[in-house]
DNA sequence: GTTCTGTCCGTGATGCCGCC
DNA sequence: GGCGGCATCACGGACAGAAC
């Protein structure tokens, strides 16, 4: 019985008397006296050995373990009974042992006792990889071999007013041209842009390599790009944009204000980027204060959001907060779905031990 | 060594805003 | 209703580390 609450955090009497019930299910049900009336001594060649049954069992028993405590009744309720049985004579073997080892100390709690196998954190392999994951060389400026969904320019795309054209300048910093009144127009211009990529590049230029108050080199390579198709920088009017990836941190990515000054878009992409790298709450204050900014618009006749305004403080606060929540949600219905199948694992992994193991299938289990 | 999982990065598409 | 363009989302390949 102590068991049973141990396992499941809770003592609900309903709990209690399915342990019970299976408990006595379990010597009820004569697996003993079948056992008796065949070998009785020797045993099967291809019968487990006991560390593969250990294991097998201890992973159950984590994987119990990392199934939130509110949650642990209704899987136990739903676990095949022959691996509950399994799990319940081997904790309550581990019990006594430890029972055995405390007595000439002190005497310990049984709740304490099933606590052993408890992990640290269920998300400790994300927290772990977290963190972790430098850029690679090969990511940038190299166009991802997705499949289009549609045959068109790629980096020119369709806007109620015309056409413009996008292009990832450097990781995590876009630009976009002004719009056009056809593709063409925009697809010029996409290879302007191409060509001021690829001049930052020879010579070194990169916002990875560039801090917020080194961006006067690109600016340079976007002019002489400019200047070899026989425009002007106005002509493209380029419009900067920063976008980070925060899915780790709040499902989503976070994209600066667009700005028609580089060292803006350059400087949100700086903050959101430490931010993301200390946490979530220094993430925040980075998102907060990018969607606080004032930056550089162009000068056209477009209204509404093209001309939005930036975000008032509590505003922001209220847009970054939702965010975070409904990642959280999501976030934790993952990580159930993940204890869910890991216990799943370890629950076929003990049937089909105790399916080999036709003898006594408890007495070995739990020794 | 292979598979799984989560994150990073890049691209395309579309919703939305309010003046004209 | 058309317009300009920013904001946001969906999608998918690449990648790295963990798990098996």
């Amino acid at each position: 019985m102590n068991l049973q609450k141990a396992m499941t955090g809770m003592s609900s009497p309903k709990t209690d008397e399915i342990t019970a019930l299976d408990l006595s299910g379990c010597t009820a049900r004569g697996c003993l006296g079948r056992q008796s009336s065949r070998r009785p001594c020797r045993p099967k060649p291809n019968r487990p050995k006991p560390a593969r049954v250990h294991r097998a069992l201890c992973r159950l028993q984590q994987a119990v373990s990392e199934i939130p405590r509110e949650a642990r009744r209704e899987v136990l309720e739903g676990m095949p009974p022959t691996a509950r049985q399994a799990l319940l004579a081997f904790m309550e073997r581990q019990m006594c042992q430890a029972l055995e080892r405390a007595q000439p100390a002190k005497p310990a709690k049984p709740a304490q006792l099933a606590q052993p196998t408890q992990p640290a954190g269920q998300n400790r392999q994300a927290e772990a990889r977290r963190g972790h994951r430098g850029h690679s060389a090969s990511q940038t400026h190299q166009m991802p071999k997705t499949k289009k969904r549609k045959t068109r320019l790629v980096g020119v795309s369709h806007k109620k007013g015309g056409w413009t054209a996008k292009l990832c300048l450097s990781p995590y910093l876009y630009v976009s041209s002004r719009c056009f009144d056809n593709p063409h127009r925009a697809g010029m211009m996409l290879k302007v842009l191409c060509r001021a990529r690829d001049l930052a590049s020879m010579i070194g230029i990169g916002i990875a390599s560039s801090s917020g108050s080194s961006t006067q080199p690109l600016k340079q390579a976007l002019v002489a790009a400019c200047h070899e198709a026989g425009l002007e920088l106005n002509d493209l009017a380029p419009s900067f944009n920063a976008c980070v990836d925060a899915t780790g941190i709040v499902g989503c990515s976070v994209s600066s204000r667009s700005s028609t000054c580089l060292d803006e878009a350059v400087h949100h992409r700086s903050l959101l980027l430490s931010g993301r790298a200390a946490g979530w709450s220094h993430f925040r204050e980075a998102w907060l204060s990018v969607l606080q900014a004032t930056v550089q618009r162009r000068t056209s006749r477009a209204w509404g959001r093209a001309r939005m305004k930036p975000l008032r403080k509590q505003n922001a606060e209220e847009m970054v907060d939702k965010a975070r929540r409904s990642f959280e949600l999501r976030h934790e219905e993952r990580t159930l779905a993940a204890c869910r199948k890991r216990l799943a694992k370890a629950v076929r992994a003990v049937e089909v031990l105790c399916s080999e193991t036709r003898k006594r299938p408890l007495r070995m289990l739990s020794s």
